[in-house]
DNA sequence: TATCACCACGCAAAGGTTTGCGTAACAGGA
DNA sequence: TCCTGTTACGCAAACCTTTGCGTGGTGATA
């Protein structure tokens, strides 16, 4: 356990009688170096296991080979999945992940935001928390010359590289499908409208009515404080307690969807015979659960490989001024177990196809 | 985007027309700085927006401030939250986390652990992937004077700080209970035995049978490749395709749990009325899958607290010679819907108790 | 007036590496 | 012998901050 310094350049130029410079050239395989000198010179850096100091290399070059990436928390799967695809993208362009959670605190948000900055990281990737709705911390990161790529979460009125998926679009797919299975009388378990994510979900379910003219009832639509198993238990059994006719439900997530399957079975209702559920995300144990769920798949790994790749192309073209990226993925219908077509359904259904994927399971 | 560089402390200095040192120290609020200095530095400070370049403070210093960890993946409920534990452990104490994923490939940590010691983090945690059992890259960290602390996954014979949780403990809680509420015959899905983690499940369940002088039959034990949900289909039905009499399944983890119950679902089985089951891990759907999974919870966040924390103690007494520590923390059995008490279960079972967890939710 | 203390600040080194420029030594050609 | 070219290397600056030590100036005391 003995502090052995790592040795430096210097030690090995001392040990040799050459100069520090000889040493980085020949290290570097530079070709006014002799060869004997670099014989030498690589021989004690193996002999000591040199390894050059990241820290005066990025102090030298301005560089930290550091990218941050801020998201609300990194427990849920979808972030961990978005951060498993930058990981993948950065580190093979040879760049450190400096992660960090904000835990849809604002204050923490600004703070980890300024520690980025004051680590020098080469650029930052954020998902930031619903209560962000001022954007002086991002500004100041740009000021600073740092580039900045917002992903998932929207941050409407700011210009910035942005990679979103089209929740709106998966959330019309999903309400269309179930309006087109026979539904009449579609409930919407929404999130906090607060995230634009979960904004564009109800509108999605909202304009999926409106274009198949069936009537937007607001008695079947709940507004969730938040977006956990726990809070869909709270929003379902609050849904149920009204009283209205419900032949299926549009969660606006999985976990919330199975909070909802809870409730639901606690009331003698079942799945999908007296009511259809689709929800959001198609998390790793939708595919599982009893019944499976019918849920929007997102391209999560892609979102986060294509949001760091378009960091790098910053970096790539550092300086050259060019227009911002605004990037949208197209989320896919998944259809399960959880959602059935009606008998009387007279309109007949064209399923999305998505390679892979077992289509419809009926039990 | 104007590239406008960072001011330093120098900038500062020669507007102010003193040295870069008078400045450092009035920003510290060194005494030997006459106010009206420090008020003229703090003021141009502040319009510059002055902030300490801390790649050089690291090169100063010889501390990076950064903690790196190195997990076999971050998607997993399990380590994110275990990051997540570690987390708010170092950010409290001023540390940044880099964070990397092996992909349990033993090339990939031993290149990502060679490239934090270039990164000069500070220390390492590390939770090794299943196929390491050499350990010089390990001993290499250890040389260069980077504390090294192994969390979840043992390396046996090789001396570190490490902090476990007792797996062994969880399995013989979850296969006693099966016995004592009145299975005889038990399975056990077993995870990829290389993993000292899955080994010492298995244990449990061996000793549970051997010291409640049940037989134990090698024909209910069937080994999975890995522990994913896919993993407990293919393990379940190889299971099953042995038409051995079975009352009981005590699964690997939660993921194996529902893959399991899916094929036993599928075969016309029960759960829990024809098999009681039992899971690991307590995922945060456990609660809310049908039926909702009895299994073994880990204490995951504490896991991720108390590994940082004994690193973080490292750095105090660095230098000091001190002996490894060596922490198992104590997972606890969480009773829900997938295991019923058999009617003619002649030994009582004392419940465990857990604050803030239903003990038994009978439906 | 000489001595002393104290105030307020500057110098320079240290941390490790890279790189433009300069140069000593030597060989070869005229 | 003088000039030119080449080889093989060293010097010093640059990146930014901190800190031990030194110092010029001022006012007070003996």
């Amino acid at each position: 356990m003995q502090q052995t310094r790592q040795t430096t350049i210097v030690d090995i130029a001392n040990q040799l009688g050459v100069s520090p410079s000889t040493v980085s050239r020949a290290l570097h395989d530079h070709p006014s170096i002799s060869a004997k000198t670099k014989r030498n010179v690589v021989r004690l850096a193996e002999k000591y296991s040199y390894q050059p100091n990241l820290l005066a290399l990025s102090l030298l070059n301005k560089r930290s080979g550091v990218i941050g990436i801020l998201v609300p928390e990194i427990t849920s799967y979808f972030f961990a999945t978005v951060i498993s695809g930058v990981q993948d993208m950065v580190s093979s362009a040879g760049y450190k992940l400096l992660i960090c959670q904000s835990g849809e605190s604002f204050e923490e948000e600004e703070k980890l935001l300024q520690d980025m900055a004051l680590s020098r990281v080469d650029g930052v990737l954020i998902s930031p928390t619903f209560r962000t709705n001022s954007f002086q911390h991002f500004e100041r990161l740009k000021k600073t010359g740092i580039p900045l790529v917002i992903f998932d979460r929207d941050c409407p009125g700011f210009e910035a590289d942005k990679v979103l998926v089209d929740s709106y679009d998966g959330a019309y797919q999903a309400v269309e499908y179930l309006i087109k299975t026979g539904c009449k009388r579609i409930a919407h378990i929404a999130g906090p409208i607060a995230i634009p994510t979960f904004k564009q979900r109800l509108d999605g379910y909202l304009n999926a009515h409106y274009d198949n003219n069936i009537p937007i009832r607001s008695e079947l639509i709940v507004y969730s404080n938040g977006f956990s198993s726990d809070d869909g238990v709270e929003a379902a059994t609050q849904l149920l307690d009204r009283h209205e006719k419900i032949d299926a439900i549009f969660a606006v997530n999985d976990a919330v969807s199975i909070g909802t399957t809870h409730v639901l079975r606690e009331n003698g209702y079942r799945v999908p015979d007296d009511i259809s559920l689709v929800g959001f995300d198609d998390e790793s144990y939708a595919q599982y659960y009893f019944p499976s769920l019918s849920t929007v798949w997102q391209p999560v790994y892609e979102l986060g490989m294509l949001s760091a790749k378009i960091l790098l192309d910053r970096f790539a073209n550092r300086g050259q001024l060019q227009s911002y990226r605004y990037e949208v993925l197209k989320p896919e219908l998944v259809i399960r177990e959880s959602s059935r077509i009606i008998a009387e359904s007279t309109s007949s259904y064209a399923l999305p196809n998505r390679p892979g994927t077992p289509l419809v399971h009926q039990a």
